[in-house]
RNA sequence: GGCCCCAUCGUCUAGCGGUUAGGACACCGGCCUCUCACGUCGGUAACACGGGUUCAAUUCCCGUUGGGGUCACCA
C-alpha cells in the first residue's frame, strides 16, 4: 500500500505552491486507491514555535477543504499513527534520539549556540568565503545527559548518498557536503529534518513528495534513516513555481494563498487544473475534471525544470471550469455564486440563481463576475450605468422603447424564439436596424451596454418587468 | 563561494535520433453577431552557446553561459 503525505507548517494561509505539493501527492494517493491501496496523510509540522499558530491551522485545514483535498489520516479524522501534530510527538522523537545515540549512531552535544555562532563569526571574520561545519567537538566527550544538550547524528566523513528520485532520476550528494547536524534541539523539540524521518517512517510514509527546495534535506533524511536501520521510502521532487519575474512567488506578485481565489470566485477544481498541469502534462490535454486528473497523473510525465506562475492562463481555466456544465454544475455554479451575490446585497436563494446560469456561463469569467453580470436579474429598479445611459437612453430612443413595449406585451408564450420573432416583424417598419433598438433596450432592462442575448434577457425578466423597465427608460429620457 | 538541480515560442508544455518542431494561454487579424462573450478561421513566436558521438541531433555525452535551490538549536 502507497501511503503518501503533505506536511504543512501552520505559519500562516496556505500557499498556492504548497496546494500543488498537496495536490500531486492526493493525486498519486487517489490513483493508488483505485488501483488497490493509497493513503493520504496530513501531518501539522508545528514546531517552529514562534511561527506556528492554530489560526494557520484552521486556514489550512479549511483551504484543503474547499479545493476538495480530503485527508485518510490526520487532524479532524484521526488515524492510527497519531497524533498527527508534531508538538504532540515529542515523546516519539525522544524516544528515537534515544534509540541513536544507544547504537552511537548520534551523540549529544553541550556546545551552546552562542559558541557555535561565535565560531561562525571568527570563521567568517578569517575567511568571508568558507564554509562553517559544525568540527564534531562534542563527538567523543564523556556524556552527561543532565546537562543542556543538543543530539547529533554522527555523519561519516567519507561516501555520499545516493538515491533515485521519481522525477529527477539518480541523485549522488558526497557525504563531506553534510556536518553532524542537530536531530534534536535543547528543548526536546525536533528539527525538521528529524521530525520529518521519525514522523514518515513511523506513519509508514513510502512515498515523499515535495518542492524542489526540499531537495537538499534528502540527503541528511537518507542518514538518517540509514542509522534507524529504516529503509528510506521514494521521493518525487517538483519543480518549483515561481513568480513571472523569476522570484519565488509571495504576496507581492499577487494572489498566493488558496483563501484569496476562493474569494475571488474561483472555481476549487479549476485551482487544481491549473495547478496539476504546471510542471505535469498529459500529451495536450490542457483542461481535467478531478477523475480524469486521478486516472490520468503519473511522475514521469513530471516536468524538472521550475515555471512561472501565469495568472492568465489560471483565469482562463478558471473561466474553461466555469463554462462547461460537465466540470461545473449549474447547481454548483449557483450554490458557489450565491456568496457574492449576496455580498452585492442581494437576497436570493440558490434555486433562482440556478435558473439564470445558462445566462452567464459563457461570459463569466469568475463566480464574483457572474454575480455581477446577474445583478440586473435581481435588483429592481436596475442599476443603471450613467455611461450607457448618456450614450444610448437619448430622446429618438424613448418612442422606440415605448413602441417596443406594446409590441412584446401581448407575446406568448413568453420565452426567447415568439419574443424575437415579434421583433422581427416590428423592425421592418421601423426601418431600424436591430441594434439600433437593441442597445437602447438593453440598457433600459439591465442598465449596461453589455449582457447576456436580448432575447434571453427578455424572457428571464418576465413581462411585468421588462414593460416596467422599458417605460421607465423611456419616462426617465423625458 | 561549496553542494545539488534545471535549460523548446512571452508563459505552461508535447517531443523520448530522422517531425513543415505540435497544443494551450497571451497577443494580432478575419468570420459570426442585438452588446459582451462563446465559437470558428488564420497569423506572429522557441530548441541558450560551443564541442563531440552518429549516416543523422531539439533529442545522447562533455564544457560554457544563464537561471534556481540550499547552506540554523527555521521549515
Amino acid at each position: 500500500m502507497e501511503r503518501v503525505r503533505f506536511a504543512p507548517s501552520p505559519t500562516g494561509y496556505l500557499h498556492i505552491g504548497g496546494v500543488r505539493t498537496a495536490l500531486f501527492n492526493w493525486l498519486w494517493a487517489r490513483k493508488r486507491q483505485s488501483q488497490g491501496g493509497g493513503g493520504f496523510v496530513l501531518r501539522i509540522e508545528d514546531t517552529d514555535r514562534e511561527r506556528s499558530t492554530q489560526a494557520s491551522v484552521d486556514v489550512i485545514l479549511d483551504s484543503l477543504r474547499w479545493l476538495g483535498l480530503d485527508w485518510d489520516e490526520g487532524p479532524g479524522v484521526g488515524g492510527p499513527s497519531g497524533p498527527y501534530t508534531q508538538m504532540e510527538r515529542l515523546p516519539i522523537y525522544k524516544e528515537y534520539a534515544d534509540l541513536l545515540i544507544a547504537k552511537s549512531k548520534a551523540y549529544r552535544c553541550y556546545c551552546t549556540k552562542e559558541e557555535l555562532d561565535a565560531q561562525r563569526a571568527a570563521l567568517k571574520a578569517r575567511d568571508p568565503k568558507a564554509q562553517f561545519r559544525y568540527p564534531g567537538t562534542c563527538r567523543g566527550r564523556t556524556d552527561a545527559p543532565a546537562l543542556p544538550h543538543v543530539v547529533r547524528l554522527l555523519v561519516p566523513e567519507t561516501g555520499s548518498v545516493r538515491y533515485v528520485d521519481k522525477v529527477f532520476g539518480e541523485i549522488v550528494t558526497p557525504n563531506a557536503a553534510q556536518q553532524d547536524f542537530v536531530l534534536l534541539r535543547s528543548d526536546g523539540v525536533p528539527l525538521y529534518n528529524f521530525g520529518a524521518v521519525v514522523d514518515d517512517t513511523s506513519m509508514g510514509i513510502t512515498l515523499v513528495a515535495r518542492g524542489r527546495d526540499h531537495m537538499v534535506n534528502t540527503p541528511p533524511q537518507i542518514m538518517i534513516y540509514e542509522a534507524l536501520d529504516r529503509p528510506p521510502p521514494a521521493f518525487a521532487h517538483l519543480p518549483m513555481m515561481l513568480a513571472p519575474n523569476g522570484e519565488k512567488l509571495s504576496k507581492r506578485h499577487g494572489a498566493v494563498s488558496v483563501t484569496e481565489y476562493r474569494d475571488q470566485g474561483y472555481s476549487p477544481r479549476a485551482v487544481l487544473n491549473y495547478l496539476a498541469r504546471f510542471g505535469w502534462s498529459h500529451g495536450d490535454q490542457e483542461v481535467f475534471s478531478l477523475d480524469e486528473l486521478v486516472a490520468a497523473f503519473d511522475w514521469e510525465h513530471c516536468n524538472k525544470s521550475d515555471g512561472k506562475f501565469d495568472a492568465k492562463k489560471f483565469l482562463a481555466i478558471n473561466h474553461e471550469h466555469l463554462k462547461t456544465p460537465r466540470l461545473t454544475s449549474d447547481a454548483e455554479y449557483a450554490a458557489r455564486t450565491q456568496p457574492f451575490v449576496a455580498a452585492r446585497g442581494l437576497d436570493v436563494g440558490v434555486a433562482s440563481i440556478e435558473t439564470v446560469v445558462p445566462l452567464i456561463r459563457e461570459r463569466a469569467v469568475t463566480f464574483v463576475d457572474a454575480a455581477d453580470r446577474l445583478d440586473f436579474v435581481f435588483r429592481d429598479p436596475p442599476a443603471i450605468d450613467a455611461a450607457a445611459a448618456t450614450k444610448f437612453l437619448v430622446p429618438a430612443s424613448a418612442p422606440l422603447l415605448r413602441q417596443l413595449a406594446a409590441v412584446l406585451e401581448p407575446v406568448e408564450p413568453w420565452i426567447a424564439a415568439p419574443l424575437e420573432a415579434a421583433v422581427n416583424a416590428w423592425l421592418p417598419g421601423t426601418g431600424l436596424p436591430m441594434k439600433d433598438i437593441a442597445q437602447p433596450a438593453r440598457v433600459a432592462l439591465t442598465g449596461r451596454t453589455a449582457s447576456p442575448g436580448l432575447f434571453d434577457v427578455i424572457a428571464v425578466l418576465g413581462r411585468t418587468r421588462v414593460l416596467a423597465r422599458l417605460r421607465a427608460a423611456a419616462d426617465s429620457i423625458g
